[in-house]
DNA sequence: GTTCTTGCTACTGAAATCGTAGCAAAGATG
DNA sequence: CATCTTTGCTACGATTTCAGTAGCAAGAAC
């Protein structure tokens, strides 16, 4: 009975809803994480170190933080620095790039709810 | 001892991990949660119905499909059309096309991998 | 009437997450 | 040297969320 190995979603292979492993699939599915978007989204600036990575997300459970930075790391978008913590990849900063304009719609946004 | 009403999370209010209710991270709370983004890409094209929508999934399970579209019905993100099913509002159509370039993203992700 | 489909609820077990405690290693301070 | 702090992280039980299956009420088709 071993476990089977964690870890993150991997282009080609089976995730979550998709048999076929589309890159785009595996990527909502990773992006789907709870504490993945926010992680990124703190990483937008300067590196971060552990713990101020947690203390940007509110004080995650630090179990939590570490497999989505397994995750990340596994999936290139985040990497760690000697001395200067984590940080987003060349990739991870062109994928947050996409995420940007979230901030713009999200405030139009608020305003049609109430 | 009431249960706490679950709903959407809301601007202004509390959420995961913030306590401002910041409009960015109410989204990155709602984004986050488990098919959320799948949903939102499997209604990139015509209404579904809630079956169809299911299977378009993979199958994930009619409780959680069902929590989350109440959740994006709360947030007007998703509307419910009498006889055409699910579909994105105007709104969501405008937060989907923000997420678009994911595809292309993620193809180019992939050949980084491996 | 029966047979479909559709939208959804109920239920149980499994998995993910939370919250807290704490430890080993490295650096600063005395 | 000793001690204090910070940092990265692991362990563990409690709670929440999710998965998987079953099934029901309402409507349409027959």
């Amino acid at each position: 009975m071993t476990k089977p190995p964690k870890t993150a979603p991997r282009p080609g292979r089976r995730v979550r809803g998709s048999t076929t492993g589309r890159p785009v699939m595996v990527l909502l599915d990773l992006l789907g994480r709870r504490w993945v978007l926010r992680v990124l989204w703190e990483l937008r600036g300067d590196p971060l170190t552990f713990r101020a990575l947690q203390a940007a997300c509110g004080g995650l459970s630090p179990s939590v933080l570490n497999a989505r930075l397994a995750e990340l790391r596994d999936s290139k978008i985040v990497e760690q620095r000697p001395d200067e913590g984590y940080a987003l990849t060349r990739q991870g900063r062109e994928l947050l790039a996409q995420l940007a304009p979230l901030t713009a719609w999200s405030e139009k946004w608020v305003k049609s709810l109430d």
